[in-house]
DNA sequence: ATTCTGCTGTTAATTAAATAACAGCGCAAA
DNA sequence: TTTGCGCTGTTATTTAATTAACAGCAGAAT
């Protein structure tokens, strides 16, 4: 048995790519393939097959000289580290149409994520499933919540809201939350807060763009 | 005239908080409040003031002593930062829940960043609008890009899709591409590329969530 | 006055992340 | 064989980002 609490120390950074790595093996187990070169993952993730091997080197993993990584070995071991044995549940609160997305994108992809409840202050949408998933009125969030043990909550509601709900979400003793909204918020320790903002992006790469035409441009003197 | 290319440097860190200082000084304004605080911002954005006073100081501003910063001073010098003076077009490839999310999200919210048209395989949506954006079919893209000349394509298609809609985007002269689908992509130099994967978001989340529980458990022995 | 306090602006130190460098190994070619 | 090559695994170096430390100042308290 290994002891999985080792792992807890892993840069935040080789996580995300854990889940990218293991994401694109799944893919390449699809064609059919059974072994990948560092240099081959590196690729598909525009980085560095130094950065890959690292990541590996720090998760224990190690491959077969001139053969490379074995792609089941490799998703396996990545499960046993990101994943939760057990499983975790998960809400999604405000069911507009980026809630309604997420569920989509998500529901079935991962058999360790499973997306239990969608909440929506709109009574109408109470009692009505969507791609599987059943509907709540926020009203029973905190019962609901409680009921189905779930541990981290989506935040897609409207901006003026995203505070209640969030601090009710804490009530209700969730463990992480993903807040989709503008509004940052603020959570007591020991809940995992990741925050992520569309226009923060789209404004950062409005950004670049701007900058990668002013350099273009004819230097105006010394 | 301020020389904007000098910004060209700054942390890529750095331009994303602007962009959030940005947002919470325009609530702080709505609020009534002429003047903020490095803590103030720092609380907001769950950083310390260190962090914010640094990053002012690199785009050259100056607050009061014992006063603060003068929050409209600052919105207008972010804006002259990360704002394209003429203003930046922007597309939307893939009008699915996602796709329809970002158009209620980004329209008007920012007069230098415009969606001025979506696409969508589907021909029933070619026509219409939604929420005041025109939607096009997928066919026509390089046309209408080229001739609203749009620089940033944001892409909600399917998985299967997305490589040859990024292809097409960055053949129609694209400059920066958000990528929200999983599957990453690959583009010349020079074209800006942002991706984001909701699942491997949530993923990590749940791993620190995962981590934190085991933390807790009585540990094993020595 | 003069001491204290609380804030700014900047430099210095630390930490986190990415990259470079290279030793080692086993197949493959000659 | 032996030489070369291509890949892994690890350590060392560099770069990026954050945090700590502190000098300076202006108003408030005494």
């Amino acid at each position: 048995m290994t002891d999985s609490a080792f792992f807890g120390h892993l840069p935040h950074k080789t996580i995300e790519r854990l889940s990218q790595y293991r994401r694109a093996l799944l893919l390449c187990l699809d064609n059919g393939q059974s072994h990948i070169f560092s240099h081959e993952i590196a690729k598909i993730q525009h980085i560095t097959s130094v950065q890959v091997r690292r990541d590996l080197m720090l998760i224990g993993y190690s491959g077969t000289l001139r053969k490379g990584y074995n792609i089941q070995e490799l998703i396996d071991l990545i499960g046993s580290i990101v994943d939760s044995e057990e499983g975790i549940n998960v809400a999604i609160v405000g069911m507009g149409n980026l809630g309604r997305a997420l569920i989509k994108y998500i529901s079935g992809k991962r058999h360790k994520l499973t997306i239990v409840a969608g909440f929506d202050s709109n009574p109408e949408k109470a009692g009505t499933k969507m791609n599987g998933v059943d509907c709540y009125s926020t009203e029973k969030m905190d019962e609901i919540i409680r009921e189905k043990e779930i541990k981290i909550g989506i935040i897609t509601v409207p901006a003026v809201n995203t505070r209640e709900i969030a601090a009710r979400l804490v009530e209700a003793g969730i463990k992480g939350i993903l807040n989709y909204t503008p509004k940052p918020i603020e959570v007591p320790d020991g809940i995992y807060l990741e925050e992520y903002d569309m226009i923060t992006t789209l404004e950062k790469i409005a950004f670049f763009v701007k900058v990668s035409e002013e350099e273009k441009e004819p230097t105006p003197e010394k």
